[in-house]
RNA sequence: GGGUGCUUAGCUCAGCUGGGAGAGCGUCGCGUUUACACCGCGAAGGUCGGGGGUUCGAUCCCCUCAGCACCCACCA
C-alpha cells in the first residue's frame, strides 16, 4: 500500500473486482430497493449533471444495500432520436453526402454502426464514477424487447382512442424536416423589426394599418382583425380588403383576442402560420392558406415571383414590394420571443401538417391525483408546484417526428389512405381481414424519443410480461433527476405508469439541482466553460483543457476570449482529484437549491479529506502492529470518540435518509477531522507510547483505533466508494480478519456504540484545559515545542481530579511541563490567563510573556464581554421579556449575565495584578 | 402576463419547526510535536439585500421595495 494518497491507482482496481465478483447485482433478499437511470443519450458522453446525478443515485444505492435491502440500479441508454440522428447526419455531410443518398435502411444501419461504436463510452464512463448498476440488466431503448413495450403501448392507447391522429398547426424545423412538441422549442428575446402596412378596403377610399414581424406570411393572410369594441374600426367590421401583392379579397373580422393597444390596433390574420391566427381562424371560420413546403420556401400558394423563395428571402421581397407600392407605412425596432428548435436552433416554423397525437387530458387526471394523494413525493416538496402548474394545462403531445431513427408507428395504409394500426401488418390484415393483394404501407415516421423514455420505469422490468423483476421492484422507490425533465419525462412517466401497470412508477422524485460553472453559468459546450467529470478525476494539462473547450463553440471568434479565461481559471491546467473527492464534492452541493455552482476549491478541499483519511488510517495501521488480544479497558478518550461516533452515525443516517447528503457529507467531515483526527488521535498517543500505561488500556485504544476507523470508512462509503475499500481492506487485514468488500458490509447502526454523557463531559473539559493554554502560547507567539509550566487557582475538587486523572493528555497535547496548584490566599505570579469555569489557567510571565501584550489581550477579551453583558442585561431589565418568554429561556439568560459577570471582574482581576508588576 | 426560487464572512455555501450566526477555501501570525506541510496550533473577518410589520425576542414568520436567476405563456 503507497504511503500516499494515490487515488488512480486503485480506483479502478476495486471497480473491476467489484463487477467481476458481481456485488451490484441485487441479492435476493431484503426489502426491495430500486433506482432506474435517467437514461443518457446513448452516442453521447456524461457532462457534469449526470455525474452529479449519479454521484447522488449511487450514494443512495450503496447506502441501501449496506443496510441489507435487495437493491437494483437499473441501467441503460436512450436512443435520442433526433440528437442522435442530428450527429450521423453530420458525419454523413463530412463524407459529402446525405441520408437521402443513402436511403433510409442504410442511413438507419449507419446509425447502429455509430451506436455500436460510441454506445460504450456512457459505459466506461459509468465505471470510471463508480456507479453500482446492475450491467447484467443494461437496456437500451431500442433493444427488441422495449421497442415491443412501445408497440404495445401504442396500440393499447389508439385502441381507447388515447392515440389519434391529427391535422393541424406544429412547430415545424424546416431543416430537421421534422415536427418537434412545444417542449422541444426554446423561445428567446431577440432583436427583430416591426413593420406597418397599409392594407387597402376594396370597396372604400380607406385603408387599415397592420403591424407584423413576419411580412411574408401576408401571402397566407385571410383576414384582417380588430378588437370588437374599437371605436376606431367599429364601422369597418365586415368589409372587404384587397390583400395587397396577393390580391385576394379578405374581410376584417372582430375578435377579443385583438390587443387594441398594441401596434395599430388591427392584425393580420394568417392561420396556417401562427398559432393565434389559428384559433381566430377557426373562430371565424376562415379559409387557411398554407404559402410554405417542408423547407419553409413558399409555395404555389402564393403568386410566381415569391414561389421557391426561402422565408426570409420572400420577407425582404415583400417589404420592398409593398414600399414601390407606397405600402409601407414604417418600420420598428422591436423585441419579439424568436421560437426555435433547441436542437437544430433553426427558427421553428408553425405548420400544418397531420400528426400522431397522445390525448393526454385523462392521463393527466391520474398522474395529478398521484401527487396530491402523496403516492408520488417530489423532493423537495415544492417542486409538485411546478408539476401542478403544467399538468393542469397540460396539451395534447405531438408524438410523430419525421425521422429515420426512432421506433416506427404501428400504423399501416392503404392505397385509399385508410389507416390501420396493430402490433405488426399481419396482425393489421387478419383484424381487418385484409386481403393479401391489397398493399399496405406502414407510416414512414417515427415517435418521439419521450415516449419510449416515459415507459422506461417499466418497459426495463419485463412489462407487459409479471417478471419476478416487476413484481418485486416496481413501483421503484425514487427517481432522481434535474428539473430540467420535469415535464418532458417526469410527468409523462407518471401518466405511462399508472395507465398501463395501474401504479405509479416511483415513489419519490428527488430533484436536484443544475451544475454550473464557478460564475453561475449554464455549462455548454458552445460556451466552452465545461468540465468534464473524468477530466476532474484524471486530471487534464492545460493544452489539453484549452484545446477541448474552444473545439465545439457556437461562435469561433470566442476563441481567444475562452482560451484567456481558460488559462486564467485554470493555470496549471486540473490535477488529478479522484473520483472519491468529486463524489464528495457532488454530495456536498446536494443542498435544496435550484443551481449549484460547481468550484476547484471544494474538490480540492475533498481531495485534502481523503488524503486525511489516508493518513490517518496509516496512523492505525501502525498502531495495530500486532492484532489486539489481552484484556481490555477503554479509557475517557475511547469512551468518548464512541459516542461522538454514535452522535455522527445518527446524524448521517438521518441526513442521507431525508436526502440531505450535504448536511451528511458534513458530518462525516467534521467527525473524522475534527473528532477523530484532531483529537482522538492525538489522545491515544499518550497512552500507546507512553511507558507505564497499563497494556489493557493501549488495547482499549487499538480496539478502538480499529473500530471507529472501520465504521468511519462504511458511513462514508456510500459517497466515497473507492478510498474507503481500499483502507478497509488494509484495516482487516491488519486485525487479521478476512473481508472481500466494504460495500456489502452492514451500514453501522448509532446503537452499535455507546452514548457516554460523562466521557463527553470530561473530554469537553479536557479540550478546553488545552486549548485555554494553546490559546496563551498562540496569541504570545510561544513555539509550540516549548514546554510551559503552569499554575491553577480557584478550583475546584472536580478540576483537581480531573488534572489528576487527565495529566498525562494535558502534558502531551498542551505541551505543559509542571502543574502547580495555588493555595485559597497564595500570590499569584505575573501571569497570562484563561478561564475555564471557575478555575483560572495561569502561565507565568517569566521572561517569555511580555506583561503590557497580556494586558492588552485580556483588555479585548474583556471589552467583548461587556458589549454581550450589556445586551443581556438589557433583556433582563425588559420587563416584558422576563414576564412574557418562557422560564427557561430567562433562566438561561440570568445564567449568561451571571457567568458574564464572573468571568469580567476575574479577567479584570488578572490586568490589575500585572498592573502591579508592569 | 403568470409562476418559482435566490440575496448570510473576500469566494463557494450550510443554518432543521423564531432565543446573540457556522464550515471549506482564501487572509494574517507561530511551527521540522514520531499519520499527514495535501499538515498542526492560534487569530482576524458578517448592520444575515433595503424598509415596514407580528412578537418579550426575527437570518428564520407576514407585507413591501430592490437586485439576480429560472420556468411557463400565443401581444401581431
Amino acid at each position: 500500500m503507497s504511503s500516499d494518497y494515490r487515488p488512480t491507482e486503485f480506483e479502478q482496481r476495486h471497480y473491476e473486482r467489484w463487477e467481476q465478483a458481481n456485488y451490484f447485482a441485487p441479492s435476493g433478499t431484503g426489502a426491495p430497493y430500486c433506482i432506474v437511470i435517467p437514461p443518457p443519450n446513448v452516442t453521447g458522453t456524461l457532462h457534469m449533471g449526470h455525474a452529479f446525478g449519479h454521484a447522488i443515485k449511487d450514494a443512495l444505492i450503496r447506502f441501501h444495500r449496506m443496510r441489507g435491502d435487495d437493491t437494483l440500479w437499473q441501467p441503460g441508454t436512450d436512443h435520442a432520436g433526433i440528437a442522435t440522428q442530428i450527429v450521423v447526419e453530420r458525419m454523413l455531410e463530412a463524407e459529402n453526402t446525405d441520408r437521402h443518398a443513402l436511403g433510409r435502411e442504410k442511413f438507419v444501419e449507419r446509425v447502429w454502426d455509430w451506436k455500436h461504436q460510441s454506445g460504450g463510452t456512457i459505459a466506461r464512463q459509468m465505471r470510471r464514477l463508480g456507479d453500482s448498476v446492475d450491467w447484467s440488466r443494461e437496456r437500451f431503448t431500442m433493444d427488441p424487447e422495449l421497442s415491443r413495450v412501445v408497440t404495445e403501448v401504442f396500440v393499447r392507447l389508439h385502441d381507447e382512442g388515447l392515440i389519434y391522429r391529427g391535422h393541424r398547426l406544429v412547430n415545424w424545423d424546416p431543416t430537421l424536416h421534422t415536427a418537434v412538441s412545444d417542449l422541444e422549442v426554446e423561445s428567446a428575446e431577440e432583436s427583430a423589426k416591426l413593420w406597418h402596412f397599409r392594407y387597402p378596403l376594396a370597396d372604400r377610399n380607406e385603408a387599415l394599418v397592420v403591424a407584423t414581424t413576419r411580412p411574408e406570411t401576408m401571402l397566407g393572410d385571410t383576414a384582417v382583425a380588430v378588437h370588437p369594441d374599437d371605436s376606431r374600426y367599429a364601422h369597418l367590421i365586415g368589409e372587404t380588403i384587397r390583400l395587397p401583392l396577393a390580391g385576394r379579397l379578405i374581410p376584417i373580422v372582430a375578435d377579443e383576442h385583438v390587443d387594441p393597444e398594441f401596434g395599430t390596433g388591427c392584425v393580420k390574420i394568417t392561420p396556417a402560420h401562427d398559432f393565434n391566427d389559428y384559433e381566430i381562424g377557426q373562430r371565424h371560420s376562415l379559409p387557411m392558406i398554407n404559402i410554405f413546403d417542408d423547407d419553409a420556401a413558399l409555395n404555389e400558394n402564393v403568386p410566381e415571383t415569391y414561389r421557391g423563395m426561402d422565408r426570409f428571402e420572400a420577407r425582404s421581397r415583400v417589404v420592398a414590394d409593398l414600399d414601390a407600392l407606397g405600402l409601407l407605412e414604417g418600420i420598428e425596432d422591436h423585441t419579439a420571443m424568436i421560437p426555435r428548435c433547441e436542437r437544430s436552433g433553426a427558427i421553428v416554423e408553425p405548420y400544418l401538417t397531420d400528426q400522431w397525437y397522445v390525448d393526454t387530458k385523462p392521463l393527466a387526471k391520474a398522474a395529478i391525483a398521484a401527487v396530491e394523494s402523496g403516492d408520488v413525493r417530489f423532493v423537495p416538496e415544492n417542486w409538485s408546484k411546478t408539476y401542478f402548474e403544467w399538468m393542469h394545462n397540460i396539451q395534447d403531445w405531438c408524438i410523430s417526428r419525421q425521422l429515420w431513427w426512432g421506433h416506427r408507428i404501428p400504423a399501416w395504409y392503404d392505397h385509399r389512405g385508410e389507416i390501420y394500426v396493430g402490433r405488426d401488418e399481419e396482425e393489421v390484415r387478419s383484424k381487418h381481414a385484409i386481403p393479401p393483394d391489397v398493399v399496405l404501407a406502414q407510416d414512414p415516421d417515427v415517435l418521439d424519443t419521450w415516449f419510449s423514455s416515459a415507459l422506461w420505469p417499466f418497459s426495463t422490468l419485463g412489462w407487459p410480461e409479471e417478471t419476478s423483476e416487476l413484481e418485486r421492484f416496481y413501483p421503484t422507490n425514487v427517481l432522481v433527476t434535474g428539473f430540467d425533465i420535469i415535464f418532458f419525462w417526469v410527468a409523462r412517466m407518471i401518466m405511462m405508469g399508472l395507465k398501463f401497470t395501474g401504479e405509479v412508477p416511483f415513489r419519490q422524485v428527488y430533484i436536484h439541482g443544475l451544475v454550473r460553472d464557478h460564475e453561475g453559468q449554464k455549462m455548454s459546450k458552445s460556451k466552452g466553460n465545461t468540465l468534464d467529470p473524468l477530466d476532474l478525476i484524471e486530471g487534464i494539462d492545460l493544452e489539453s483543457l484549452v484545446a477541448k473547450r474552444t473545439e465545439a463553440l457556437m461562435n469561433p471568434d470566442q476563441k481567444p476570449a475562452i482560451e484567456k479565461v481558460t488559462r486564467a481559471e485554470f493555470p496549471d491546467g486540473i490535477p488529478a482529484y479522484g473520483t472519491d473527492a468529486l463524489r464528495m464534492t457532488f454530495a456536498s452541493l446536494a443542498t435544496l437549491a435550484r443551481d449549484v455552482r460547481f468550484d476547484l476549491g471544494r474538490i480540492d478541499g475533498y481531495h485534502r479529506f481523503c488524503n486525511k483519511l489516508w493518513n490517518a488510517s496509516q496512523y492505525v495501521f501502525a498502531q495495530l502492529g500486532e492484532a489486539p488480544d489481552g484484556d481490555i479497558e477503554l479509557s475517557v478518550a475511547d469512551r468518548w470518540i464512541r459516542a461522538k461516533l454514535s452522535e455522527c452515525i445518527a446524524n448521517t443516517t438521518t441526513a442521507i435518509e431525508s436526502y440531505r447528503f450535504d448536511l451528511a457529507t458534513q458530518s462525516l467531515y467534521e467527525f473524522t477531522w475534527h473528532e477523530f483526527c484532531d483529537w482522538y488521535l492525538e489522545l491515544t498517543k499518550p497512552i500507546l507510547t507512553g511507558d507505564d500505561v497499563a497494556p489493557s488500556l493501549q488495547q482499549g485504544a487499538k480496539a478502538t483505533l480499529a473500530e471507529v476507523l472501520g465504521a468511519l470508512l462504511k458511513l462514508l462509503h456510500p459517497i466515497a466508494p473507492f478510498v474507503t475499500e481500499e483502507l478497509w481492506l488494509a484495516l482487516r487485514e491488519k486485525t487479521g480478519q478476512s473481508s472481500e468488500t466494504i460495500m456489502l458490509e452492514a451500514y453501522p447502526r448509532a446503537d452499535d456504540f455507546a452514548a457516554d454523557a460523562e466521557a463527553l463531559a470530561e473530554v469537553e473539559w479536557l479540550k478546553s484545559f488545552i486549548v485555554g493554554v494553546r490559546k496563551i502560547r498562540g496569541e504570545m507567539n510561544l513555539s509550540p515545542s516549548r514546554p510551559l509550566p503552569v499554575k491553577l487557582e480557584g478550583y475546584t475538587e472536580e478540576d483537581r481530579k480531573q488534572v489528576a486523572t487527565n495529566g498525562l493528555y494535558i502534558e502531551r497535547l498542551a505541551r505543559v511541563e509542571s502543574i502547580d496548584w495555588l493555595e485559597p490566599g497564595e500570590k499569584a505570579p505575573g501571569a497570562a490567563t484563561e478561564l475555564l469555569g471557575d478555575m483560572r489557567i495561569l502561565i507565568p510571565l517569566a521572561g517569555l510573556i511580555d506583561a503590557d501584550k497580556e494586558i492588552e489581550r485580556l483588555g479585548k477579551q474583556i471589552a467583548k464581554l461587556v458589549t454581550d453583558l450589556e445586551k443581556t442585561n438589557n433583556k433582563l431589565s425588559n420587563e416584558r421579556f422576563t414576564r412574557n418568554a418562557p422560564p427557561e429561556v430567562v433562566a438561561r439568560e440570568r445564567g449568561r449575565a451571571d457567568e458574564l459577570t464572573q468571568r469580567r471582574s476575574r479577567l479584570e482581576q488578572q490586568i490589575e495584578k500585572l498592573r502591579e508588576i508592569a
